[in-house]
DNA sequence: ACCTGAACACCGTTCAAGT
DNA sequence: ACCTGAACACCGTTCAAGT
């Protein structure tokens, strides 16, 4: 039967969950579809845009439509559902920084698109919306790959004995909550400067 | 003669400032040395290791000692610094980033300390300071990684014809300092809640 | 239109053996 | 101690040719 994106993308994510980022490749992923490495070159222009193509599989469910009438909420919900997304797969925070960087994932745009809306109703001037959302998305990407590279690690065994009773080590959720908090903080302080 | 250290990574840093990122691998490396592959691998476990070296070199001028009695200057000076010294160099935003999670850098390590200085002086409490300092260094290094691509993106003519006489397309590093006052209001904010 | 075969030009890493 | 030679097990990408 005949090859489809869809096919390639699911098996791309598949190998992604099971194996991580550094095994998914073009060689491996055509090994698993039966297919020669060239097939997918007909698909998609190059592994850049294939990785585009999954990182916007992996964004799927921070993508649905926000409804809280109150700009913060909006910010926390749409950067909690963005973390968890990237923390649902394996590497996955660092599949969609590298599309994000790559200019690759339709996704992460809208992302960025929906929190500079946010940052607009806050009473961020125009021109400054979009730097305060690519603010917020730098943000989320660079901790949460930390936070995801760290929980890899451990769970390969590869972390300092961590006293699991004595010191709980602080859960890695509230840390993400604090930094958020910096910024959305500091879009109100910008806000209330601009309207005076 | 004898093939040291500082030699290696003063010709990866060739390599990388002449070509970029992509084009600094171990072979090519050993190459420009006149070595064999293997070589390498007698000083340095593995290419990371390397590439953390070369990191390290990178921020070294951003690691001088900085004396300024407010906190705010002080985080600033530091960042600006930090993106100087990766702007400096082709690619130097990658780099360090990906030292900085492989947790291969000392330099990144330092700064992140000096950063979580200023915030616990500015009033973060001491389990916060942490992850202010590394709230600030992810936006650091993710905001200039998009900038220099974009540099270097538009140096190759890759870019959309910019109107460069009607709209002078928002200098960087105004956007950089937006995005940096924005996490700085943010502490400001948090301290002044942990006071009251 | 869609895919294979086969090649091109590379990678990082290891390790016995040499000096 | 420091390095070579040679191998191992791979990469991404292209493209004439097949169906």
């Amino acid at each position: 039967m005949q090859l489809h994106k869809r096919d390639v993308v699911d098996k791309a994510t598949a190998i992604l969950d099971s194996y991580g980022i550094a095994d998914l490749t073009m060689r491996r992923l055509a090994r698993e579809l039966d297919v020669t490495p060239g097939a997918l070159y007909w698909h998609f222009a190059n592994k850049q845009q294939l990785l585009g193509a999954v990182a916007d599989q992996v964004l799927r469910p921070a993508c649905t439509d926000v409804s809280s009438t109150d700009w913060r909420q909006r910010i926390r919900v749409v950067c909690a559902r963005l973390r968890d997304a990237l923390l649902s797969h394996t590497d996955g925070a660092e599949l969609v920084s590298a599309s994000f960087a790559a200019g690759q994932s339709r996704s992460v745009e809208h992302i960025v698109t929906v929190l500079a809306e946010a940052a607009a109703e806050a009473g961020i001037a125009a021109e400054r919306s979009g730097p305060a959302a690519r603010t917020i998305v730098y943000y989320v990407l660079g901790a949460t790959a930390d936070e995801q590279s760290r929980m890899q690690l451990d769970v390969a065994g590869a972390l300092p004995e961590r006293q699991s009773v004595i010191e709980p080590s602080a859960d890695p959720g509230s840390g993400f909550d604090f930094g958020l908090r910096l910024l959305v903080d500091g879009i109100a302080v910008q806000s209330a400067q601009s309207v005076s």
